[in-house]
DNA sequence: AGCACGCCGACT
DNA sequence: GTCGGCGTGCTC
């Protein structure tokens, strides 16, 4: 009998061996059934005739799931280089990379994908019996041609629902293979100088690894430099990965896709079935998906031939995962383009300092789209200095006139306000005790309309206390402002316009936000009051007036990013402002108008603030001048997490003289959930070293049986400080 | 992570 | 006397 080395979906650094029993048969990156414990587990196999080791121990795999690898050469190579990188157990990242069906145990039909056809009871209807039902029966008279496959059917959900119930239609899986290349079904677009640079830069480097970082304000036609560049890779019969930070922002992009290429488009992300999940993968795997638009694991999809990777909005925090298998999918893509040997192109408005980065050292190609493509006007950003003012709910007299004089003239204004609710806490007239949450060093925040005191870090909800915890005082009174505020306020200000709320309260009853984005699409006159969330891909035609209403508290942040990332949202902010015939004006209350990074972004433009950022990085040798890796502990005992770090410290203070630490040190939130958190920063300029020093730190902490009391992670380029 | 074993406290 | 708390150890 032979042996397989096989890595499992458990949480440990290490592959376990297993027996081969005669006459069965497997290739590396099968799945496996084998015994593991008193477990029973699904597992994937990861090298053949391995170094004898263990061999008193070793049990006989159970099945063999597959007849042809899940993972090829390329993907493995990923996945172990993503485990390595991240100091992820293997066995873990591979279930980040398949679709959960897969995962347990779960037939591939490979190759195979699902199409929508009648029934005899559906071919046998007659059209009058749907006539109450016009989108059935639209479906109906579709089908009568032929079937559909599912991925030709978004949106139809409900009335498939309904037929299928009614017995009128059935799924059919059917095989599927490699799309065949057709013709644009539109023609493209003019392209001007800076575009086609791009376009023809991108497409010379056809079939080899480059990078390039595609930088284009708004409007300046990113998405047409990405249609013209995926185009010639399609005409040659090979797929496209198009990765975006969320796809609730993807509407009119995918729309655009689908309106010039007839080839087959696919999407994925976090709110698909695992049936559909699963066809995704298999239409990855028989290179039948041309195109496929989807969030961040998309990117572990087994393409047959990929001919061309894309991230668009590279800057994006959403792109790092921040939880578990912390990978930054922008990263790990660059990576996945260098094994399949195909261009990669990073594409922002508002790059991040580390690609800019890596353009400066001259890793990427720098493809600049500095002219608008459109007619649109320059967005103009404003300051309003709050000094001295008397602010009305937070609003200067200044801000409140403007906003009143755009929805006169029939246009829409949006407040921009990072924090949910009423107010932040409650406050005692009497001897000013805050309202705390208990297991959280944390306020909680007032919300009125639920009459609820929630703690935004834990989750915790109680009803509002009639009185003070500390004096017993009825005087008890909202202090600072939450969007919920913020929208009665107006609402009693300005009664004539409608105000809406969009954040995660206002936004929690699925189909909500589409319910007010597209109130919002309508165009009328209305005030918009929203957190971060308003900040990403919607583009607002009619609104004219963008107010920040807070920014002074992300120029004065402890977060070395929160300046980055206002700039950023500055930037995306004024170029979503505003259309051809209504010039966008971006108006920031502040009471620091003389803030140089606030004075450079306004002047200068988002080019120089990063050219700025980026030196002061490098003084202050911060990523991307230094490597940054995070451990993060939390313990119910408040000690645990120090003692962990401090052994962890002082391994790397002796062992690894070039490696600096900042710590243990206490987080922003330093006790959460009930938990307390501690944390240890290490920074290196040598990647190599600092992971030679993750790698002794984990390997000596293994040991450790405080490791085994607290819950700590590693976070490896850490976005946050938190 | 799961799952077992093992040794101490409050309950039918 | 048992049920069950979570410390500790192991998984090829």
């Amino acid at each position: 009998m032979s042996q397989i080395r096989v890595a499992l979906p458990v949480p440990l650094y290490q592959h376990f061996d297993y027996l081969l029993p005669e006459g069965l048969q497997v290739q590396v990156g099968v799945r496996v059934l084998v015994p593991f414990g008193k477990r029973e587990l699904v597992g994937i196999v990861w090298q053949l005739n391995p170094p004898d080791a263990f061999a008193d121990k070793l049990k006989p795999i159970k099945a063999v799931l597959d007849q042809q690898p899940l993972f090829g050469e390329a993907i493995r190579q990923l996945l172990s280089f993503a485990a390595d990188y991240y100091h992820h157990p293997l066995g873990e990242v591979l279930v980040s990379a398949l679709p959960a069906l897969l995962r347990e145990g779960k037939a591939v039909l490979a190759g195979h994908g699902r199409v929508l056809q009648l029934t005899e009871q559906g071919r046998a209807l007659s059209a009058s019996e749907l006539n109450r039902a016009p989108r059935q029966l639209a479906l109906w008279q579709r089908l009568q041609q032929s079937a559909i496959r599912d991925d030709d059917l978004s949106g139809e959900s409900t009335t498939i629902k309904a037929m299928l119930d009614k017995g009128l239609v059935s799924w059919q899986t059917v095989p599927f293979t490699a799309f065949v290349p057709q013709p644009d079904r539109q023609q493209p677009l003019q392209l001007n100088p800076a575009q086609a640079l791009a376009v023809s830069a991108i497409n010379q480097a056809a079939g080899s690894f480059s990078r390039f970082l595609l930088e284009g304000v708004t409007g300046s036609g990113k998405t047409e430099v990405y249609l013209q560049a995926i185009s010639p890779v399609l005409q040659r019969g090979e797929q496209v990965l198009v990765l975006v930070p969320e796809i609730g922002l993807t509407p009119q992009t995918l729309a655009r896709f689908a309106k010039r290429f007839a080839v087959p488009l696919q999407i994925w992300h976090s709110n698909m079935t695992d049936q559909e999940r699963l066809l995704a993968w298999q239409r990855s795997a028989s290179g039948d998906a041309a195109i496929t638009i989807g969030t961040r694991s998309a990117l572990f999809l087994p393409f047959a031939r990929l001919g061309l990777l894309i991230i668009d909005e590279e800057h994006d925090a959403s792109l790092k995962q921040q939880d578990g298998f912390r990978y930054h999918a922008r990263d790990l893509a660059v990576k996945r383009a260098a094994l399949a040997k195909c261009p990669i192109v990073l594409g922002s408005a508002t790059p991040s300092l580390e690609s800019l980065y890596n353009v400066q050292k001259g890793k990427f190609a720098h493809l600049p789209l500095p002219e608008r493509a459109t007619s649109q006007q320059v967005p103009k950003i404003e300051l309003l200095d709050l000094k001295q003012q008397v602010l009305k709910h937070g609003l200067a007299d200044g801000t409140l006139a403007q906003i009143k004089q755009r929805l006169q003239r029939g246009e829409q204004v949006m407040l921009f306000l990072n924090r949910r609710g009423f107010a932040p806490a409650l406050i005692c007239h009497e001897c000013g005790w805050l309202t705390e949450c208990q297991r959280c060093a944390a306020f909680t925040t007032f919300h009125k309309q639920s009459r609820q005191l929630v703690c935004h870090h834990c989750g915790a909800c109680r009803p509002v206390p009639h009185q003070c915890g500390h004096c017993g005082s009825t005087q008890l009174a909202p202090v600072g402002q939450g969007t919920e505020q913020l929208e009665e306020q107006l609402q009693q200000l300005i009664p004539d316009f409608p105000v809406i709320r969009l954040d995660r309260d206002s936004t929690r009853r699925k189909g909500s936000l589409e319910t007010l984005l597209s109130e919002i699409q309508r165009g009328e006159p209305a005030i918009i009051v929203g957190t971060q969330m308003l900040a990403k891909g919607h583009h607002f035609p009619n609104v004219s007036l963008v107010v920040i209403v807070d920014v002074d508290s992300a120029l004065y942040s402890s977060d070395f990013r929160a300046s980055e990332q206002l700039a950023q949202l500055l930037t995306q902010v004024a170029g979503r402002a505003g259309r051809g015939d209504i010039a966008g004006t971006v108006l920031l209350q502040t009471h620091y108008p003389g803030h140089p990074l606030l004075q450079d972004v306004i002047q200068n433009g988002y080019s120089s603030f990063a050219r700025s950022a980026l030196l002061e990085r490098q003084q202050t040798r911060l990523p991307p001048y230094q490597h940054l890796a995070l451990f993060r502990t939390e313990s119910f005992d408040s000690q645990d997490g120090v003692a962990f770090l401090s052994i962890i410290q002082q391994l790397i203070a002796t062992h690894c003289p070039k490696v600096q630490y900042l710590g243990p040190l206490k987080p922003p939130l330093e006790r959460k959930a009930g938990k307390f958190r501690w944390q240890l920063q290490l920074f290196c300029q040598d990647r190599r070293l600092l992971h030679q020093a993750l790698d002794l730190a984990l390997e000596q902490s293994r040991n450790l049986p405080l490791a085994r009391k607290i819950k700590w992670q590693l976070d490896v380029d850490a976005l946050d400080l938190n």
